[in-house]
RNA sequence: GCCCAGGUAGCUCAGUUGGUAGAGCAGCGGACUGAAAAUCCGCGUGUCGGUGGUUCGAAUCCGCCCCUGGGCA
């Protein structure tokens, strides 16, 4: 019984149909979205409810408080024993998101490098500020050639990251890549879709959540997270809806500013996923979001438990 | 009906003394190994309202027509 991945752009209903699967199939559901992951963002990650996680057993969603500095590596550690687990119980796992980096760490395998102490990235972070991208571009490019001839250089989170590999465990992150260990589930032993959704039918499907959601509690999200003081640089506070909610807090953009914004950010977030899972993803099965997307999955699952 | 101001990219607009047009935003394409809902790279997509004229050459000057906004009636 393999497992099944289902990624696919932001509001394009990943989570129902995850869910119906769950429901035809007998499965639990496990999230592979970087931002449902917090127990703060129920509206604005749009994460399943308690009815949705009623009808079927659902992992990784929420169960993390804001301030944890949640990664990819976080993630895959988390899911390993999720995985264990749905075997015995006879649960096919069905992992669904909009998170390629995810994927790619599950299918592929990633790197096994020890966390980052905090002072290095933030000593990192702070040069940056200070000196600019040159500077650091220029530190890396001295103390790990290999690193800086295969990274863009001109991206300061790849720089950064690149920096403080080689400055907490001296040795480079390509050399750390290059001992990538092999992937926890690879591509060829699960069933692996995505979706795929005309960019005006998904437009419309953006607007109309984002407002849905400022109207129903996201707004209340946003203000009890800042009055809790979360540090703006968690990746939780990255989420989308977030800078744009507080504005309106703050009172210097209006409702329909704030849900423009938040629609906007949100659809330029969906073409990022397009161009990854276009792009990234060759070989996975695609669904037409339009085009009885259950019906297909469920048959495309069929065939693969024959074969 | 008359007067004035406009009609240039999807939107808001710029366009010097006439040399077939360019910004911002939007959009499109791309990258991606622990912040990935992050971060970064690339790309103007155009009957210059229409039509006739002047000119070697018109977004630019002239006539007529159409449309929009404002004013006077």
């Amino acid at each position: 019984m393999k497992p099944i991945l289902l990624a696919g752009p932001t509001a394009a209903g990943k989570s129902e149909l995850a869910l119906a699967l769950a429901e035809t199939l007998g499965g639990c559901v496990i999230n592979a979205d970087s931002q449902q992951v917090y127990a703060a963002w129920r509206i604005l990650s749009a994460r399943p409810d308690a009815a949705a996680e009623a009808r079927a057993p659902h992992r990784l969603y929420g169960h993390l408080p804001l301030d944890a500095r949640h990664s990819a590596g976080d993630w895959l550690r988390a899911l390993t024993p999720v995985l264990k687990e749905a075997a015995p119980n006879d649960k096919r796992p069905i992992i669904t998101g909009g998170t390629g980096l995810y994927f790619r760490a599950l299918t592929e395998g990633l790197s096994e490098i020890p966390d980052i102490p905090a002072e290095i990235r933030n000593t990192l972070a702070a040069r940056f500020e200070n000196e600019g991208l040159a500077a650091v571009s220029a530190e890396l490019a001295e103390r790990d050639p290999d690193t800086a001839a295969e990274i863009d250089r001109a991206n300061p989170a790849r720089v950064l990251r690149a920096l403080e590999v080689v400055e907490a465990t001296g040795r480079g992150l390509a050399d750390w890549q290059a001992s990538t260990p092999p992937p926890l589930l690879p591509a060829g032993d699960a069933i692996c879709l995505v979706i795929e959704a005309p960019a005006a039918w998904l437009d419309a499907r953006i607007a109309d959540r984002f407002a849905g959601m400022m109207a129903g509690g996201a707004v209340e999200e946003v203000r009890a997270a800042r009055a809790s003081g979360a540090d703006p640089t968690l990746p939780g506070m990255k989420a989308i809806g977030v800078a744009e909610i507080s504005s309106f807090l703050d009172g210097t953009a209006t409702r329909d500013e704030t849900v423009a914004a938040g629609t906007l950010a949100t659809r330029r977030y969906a073409k990022r996923q397009r161009t990854w899972f276009r792009n990234q993803m060759p070989g996975w099965v695609r669904l037409l979001a339009e085009d009885r997307p259950l019906d297909r999955a469920v048959a495309t699952v069929r065939a693969a438990d024959q074969a």
